[in-house]
Parts: C-alpha cells; sequence; structure tokens
DNA sequence: TATGAATGAGACTTCATTCAT
DNA sequence: AATGAATGAAGTCTCATTCAT
C-alpha cells in the first residue's frame, strides 16, 4: 500500500471537490460544465475522470455532508448537563452553522441536493443519510427529557426531531436566500416553543390548552 | 381584436404550464428538455414558443404559485375567532397541502424552485414573493395575539413567522422525500410549541428561562 | 377592371417593400425575418403573402431597380451635347448619386443584391439587366465618339464600358462602408482618365505608350 | 506543452478553412449550415467549435485575406523599374488575380464579405484592412510618380488609388456574375486611361480639358 | 497517470410559410 | 382580403465523456 499516493490521491480528490463545490455553488449542478470544474481545479478533464467516473459521482460527492454534520454534532453532544440543555444547544450549534459566511456554498450546495434528491436515488440516499444522524440524537435527547418528565410523554419524539430539522431546514432555506432575518431572535423564539413542550403541570396555562 | 379569445389563451398557457409542472416534478428544471414540455403539452414546438419566449419563462410562471397559496390563505383567513386561533388554523391549512397528494407535483417544482432561486434572480424574486403574503399574515396576527396578551410581547413578531414558514419549509422537504413522517404528530407538537409563546405568568417555568 | 383597387394594391405592395427596404438595408437579406418585415409594414403576415408568395421574392423585387436606374439615366441623356460630354455627365450624375444620404439604403440593399446574385438565378438575372442599361448607353456613347475621332478606335467600346460600370460599383462600395473618399476628388481624377482614351496624336507621349 | 503540435492544429484550421470556404462560396454565408461545413470538412461537430468558437468567426477568418493579397502585391513590388510601371504591373496583377478559375471560390467568398460588412463591424474591418495595403501602395507610387513629373500634381493621390481600387473591385464583381468580359481589353482601358493623369504637357489635348 | 482534442447526441430557439377563422 | 396562431424542420451551439498520445 503506496501511503503517499494514498496522500496524493486524497489531496486531489479534495482539489476536485473543492472546485466543484465552488461552481455548484454560483451555478449550480446542471449549470455547472465539467468544463467549469476541470479548469478550477487547475487539472485536466482526464484526471478528474481518474478521480471520479462521472459528474453526477461528483454531485454525490459533495451532498454528502458527514463531516460538516459531525463537526456540529459534536460540539454539543458532550457539554450538555441535561436534555433539555442539549436540545438548546444542539439549536443554537445550528444556528451559529447557518450563519457562518464561510459555509455558504456548501449551504447552497446543500439545498441544490435537496432538489437534486427528488430526482437521483443516490443523491436521495445520502441527504435523507445527513438527516438520520441529528434526528437519531433529537430523538434520544426527547427520550431522555420525557423519561426525566422535563418533556411532555404524549408527544412523539420522532414528531419532536422531525420539526426541529424542519426549523433548520427553512432556516438555511431563508438566510440563504439572503432575507432580512435575525437568528438570534429565531433562536429565542424556538427556545421559547420548546418550553412549550414541557409536561403540563396540575396547575396554570389550561386556558390556551383548551384551544387545541 | 384578437383573432383567438383570451379564454382559448389562456387554456393554451396553462395547456403548457400543466406539461411543464408534470416535466419538471419528475426530472427537474434542467433535466426536463423543451422536447419534453412539447410532446407532453400536445402542442408544436412553435406554439409553445407563442406563449413563452423562453424555458426560463415557463420556470418562473411555475415559482410564481399565487393561485395555490390564495387557496391556502383565504381558507384561514375568514375562520379564525381569534388571532391564536388563526395561527393554529393556518399551520393546519399549511399540513393539510402538504400531505395532500394531489399537490405533490407543485411541491416538487417548488423545491427546484428554490434552488432555482440560488442562481436566477427573477426565480428568486418570484419565490422571496411567495413568502411574503403568509409571512405578512402570521406577523399581523402575532401583533394582534401580543396586543391580546395572548403572545408574550418580549417576542419578535418576524422571528416567530420566519420560524413558522421555516417550519413548513422544512415539512415540505420531508414530505416529499418521502420520510416516514407523521404530520399530525407533528401538527401537535407545533401546537403545543406554540403555547411557549404565551405571556410568561407570574407563577411557574422560570427555570428554563434562565438559560436564553 | 378594377381601378381603384389597383391603385390600393400598388400601394399595399410599395408598404411591404418600403419597410423591407429598410429591414434588408439594416440587417441583410438573411438577417432579416419576414416578421421584421410584416411588423415594420403595419400588416399582417397573411396580408404580405397575399402580395409576395416568397420572401425570396420580395428581395428580388427590390433586387430590381429599374425606377432608380432611370432617373439617374434620363438626367443625362438629354443634355450632353457631343458623346465625350454625355460620358461625363453620366459619370458626374453616378456620382451625385453614389453620395446622396437618402439612397443609402438603395445602395446597402444593392450590394446585398450583389452576393445574393451568385447564388439566386433570379437575383442574378435581376442584377445583370441593371447593367445592362448604362452599359448599352456607355457603348453608345464610345461608338459615337469613336466615329467622330474623339475616343481612339483601338479600344473595345464594350470594355469602356464594363470599366465605367466597375468604377461606380467601386465607388459604391467604398462609399457604402464609409471610407473616406472624396467623391470629387475621384470624379476628377476619372475625368482625367478619360482624357487618356483621346486618340493617341502625331506627336508626344509616346514614351509610356510603349510600357503596352 | 501542447498535446497537439502547433502544425497540427494549423492544419485542422485549415481543413475547416477549406470546407467553409467551398460551402460559402456555393450558397453564400447564411445559407450555409454549420452542419454542411462539418460534414465537408470531415470533422465532428464538436471539433470545429474547438477551432472556431462560432459561425460567425469562421466567416471572419475567411473575410481576411491577407495571403492572398500579399502574393498578388508581393509579386509586383519587387519588379517594377519605375512608379508608372508599378501600376501598371499592379492593374495586371490584379487582373490576373481575377480571371484565374482557382480563386473564384475566394471572389465569391470575397463578395458576399462585402455585403456583410455592412452589418458585422469586425467583418467591416476585416475588408477595409483588405484595403488599405494597396491602397497604400498606390499612393506611395503616385506620389513618387508625381515627384518624377511622370503624373500631374494636381490629382489626388488618394483619389487615384480609390479610383483604381474601384476598378479592380467592380472587375471582381463581373467576372464573378459571369458576365462577358474581356479583361485583356479592360486592362488595356485603364492603362490607356493612366495615361490621361500624365501632366498636361505645353501642347496638345487642351480642347477636352475644358471640359473639367 | 495525465492530457486535452475529439465526439455526437441533444440542447434551446428561430422562422418561412400555412390555414382556420 | 386579412388575421395571426400554429407548424416543424432546421438552425447554432454545448457538453459529458472518451481515448490516442
Amino acid at each position: 500500500m503506496p501511503k503517499i499516493s494514498e496522500l496524493r490521491r486524497e489531496t486531489r480528490r479534495d482539489q476536485i471537490l473543492e472546485a466543484a463545490l465552488a461552481c455548484f455553488s454560483e451555478n449550480g449542478f446542471h449549470q455547472t460544465g465539467m468544463a467549469d470544474i476541470v479548469s478550477r481545479s487547475g487539472m485536466s478533464h482526464g484526471a478528474v475522470y481518474v478521480y471520479f467516473p462521472s459528474k453526477e459521482d461528483i454531485i454525490e460527492a459533495l451532498a454528502d455532508d458527514r463531516h460538516q454534520r459531525e463537526v456540529i454534532l459534536n460540539s454539543v453532544v458532550q457539554k450538555a448537563k441535561n436534555p433539555i440543555e442539549g436540545i438548546h444547544a444542539l439549536v443554537r450549534a445550528y444556528a451559529g452553522w447557518v450563519i457562518d459566511p464561510a459555509g455558504e456554498p456548501r449551504r447552497r450546495v446543500g439545498i441544490n441536493g435537496w432538489a437534486e434528491a427528488l430526482r437521483s436515488p443516490r443523491v436521495h440516499a445520502r441527504v435523507i443519510d445527513g438527516i438520520r444522524v441529528p434526528h437519531a440524537m433529537i430523538v434520544e435527547l426527547v427520550r431522555q427529557a420525557q423519561r426525566m418528565e422535563l418533556l411532555s410523554r404524549d408527544l412523539s419524539a420522532d414528531a419532536i426531531a422531525r420539526s426541529l430539522i424542519a426549523f433548520f431546514q427553512g432556516f438555511v432555506l431563508q438566510v440563504t436566500w439572503r432575507e432580512k432575518i435575525d437568528i438570534d431572535a429565531c433562536v429565542a423564539v424556538v427556545d421559547r416553543m420548546l418550553t412549550g413542550l414541557a409536561p403540563v403541570e396540575r396547575n396554570s396555562r389550561q386556558s390556551r390548552e383548551g384551544s387545541n
């Protein structure tokens, strides 16, 4: 196993993916030509095809954002003292990621991937897979919280997870479209919304509960 | 004196848009060829160009889903007895729309439009415009509720609106990707989350408020 | 014979030719679409096709510039007192026509016709026909002059006519290309050149004659 | 390090231009399709676009006939013993080129270029440029001749040059249209005409000079 | 491995002409 | 006679991929 060349291989791959990320981010998957990627990567057509058998494979490779996601999740998982706080931390971590200017190309490519997932089973698989881990994490936190009577037991952990993920996705969209959106204010809203999931106590708040 | 009646004209346009919706829904904007739209519409190549000067214009026309949106919003606006109930009604209306099988092509095209909005200023404008009305409606409802002391006044109405819209967007994504998602359970979650936005009363729930 | 409608017919035809002249002058035959002519003429597609069975026929109609030519030639034919003066008058008449700004569109279309004549036998016929009259006129003037010993008899009248026509054609090209060309100076040159065609007298100028 | 030799590149380019010349010569620029050029060149569609970014560029490349022109001019410039003889040699060189059957395609394409120059600034530039060198050469010869008292000093060198060029252009037209034109006789006429440009000597020819 | 010229199917769009009204 | 929507073949050009070097 030639380790040097393995390293070189990885470097070349990253070179291509970096170029593709920039191109796709600017022009989308289908408005970007292989020639764009080739010239931006500083490589040749043939060389690119050594590392990726097709354009579709480059798209797929970029649809899989495992690394990115892990950075976010790991930053959270350890610190939390209790599950509720863990969820809040997660919200905050995502919010931080969403407004990080350096992450814009990835977010743009991500949104393109969302559309692409509707056509390409393989991109679809990657996108779905990208949700699985945070979904599982939230489900786990919710279950813990429910066991600790910090969250109402009559709510579906899955639904809570899906709802939070929906939040994140929508925020990504709105931020990436450059909507005027105050993420901190939104985080405050989400934080407060989460308090609504607390078990209903034997006193207070009866009035509004009636409207359900 | 149009040789062709306005009605016929509109019919032909719709014929094209319907065909395009089906094609775009299945294959996305850029994987769909004009030939696909032409043959699916049962018209000739040239005829399509009588009604739309370019493929881009067809995409734009479909990105503008005014009609659809109005149906949703109008179904809500009248019925509500108080603003909180109005918001709940809105959530339910969107949820109903999201799981309506007949609306799937539109949702799929909508998601493609979200990606396209990153590249095309005109599609971007349509997409943003599509958010404006529900956004304004939510803001108005929230403000009313705040005046009536039904919602906490220290929360940004805009942020609440954006958050709810983010929810809707995320749900659309997940449903359209055919994720296993129980929309009713999610609506229950959102309903409960909204209760968290009630004004903080002189008792209870102080603990978590501190973490903000 | 409905005279009114005959007149109307002619009017409509001219309307089309006028529009076509403007379009062809600006964009050439093949860069001009029927739609351009139609909209410029203020008529409809169908109406234009009532008067001209095809675009080619419009081109042909414009390639035939009988009217224009006759104006030039008639202005000359009567005035001349002797054949040499007639030729000079002809040169001057063409020069005047070449620099007339109002005639630019016709000149431009004429040049397009020269190219078109290489492809289209019918345009070719019109263009050749357009040369025939002035050619015949020059030949006649030259023959008269030769009989009167005003022009050398050893020169071909046809060649003189062709040469003068070549002059005119070249001037049209250069002027229409907006070259900086002083037509008066050129007329002076041509006038002087014509003096060279005088019969060689028994004295002078032998030296250069030898180089023939 | 070009993978393909400069020579091969040039060969391919010429292959395309040769095919285009044949097509354009037969059918004109706008009646010739890229497919015609492609199939005549024996190359593939894409290959042609490697060498020329558009059809327009092929037209431009053919409008620039530097090589051809230089062959003509160089054949003349050295041999002449005095400027007058140089001008005569130039006339003869052009006449020889005009009737050379092998040059017919170029002449036909040239005429198409004259029309095209009216629409396309870049073709215009090439065409004008094509005139500049012979123009300058004639002007120089005329000035020399004027200094040597072989040509009348009261005539504009520029006008003489333009007039001779007009001759050439007109001859090209008439020959290419297959008019019955005796070029030798025309050359004899032009030669004699040039004698008219000699300085007016103190004797003879006064009569006709008066008509100026 | 790496190069980049070459491929050729297919993309979007135009346009002279027709014909139902 | 007149209208202008409709036709559909043909136009120019692109682009993911291959392969001789």
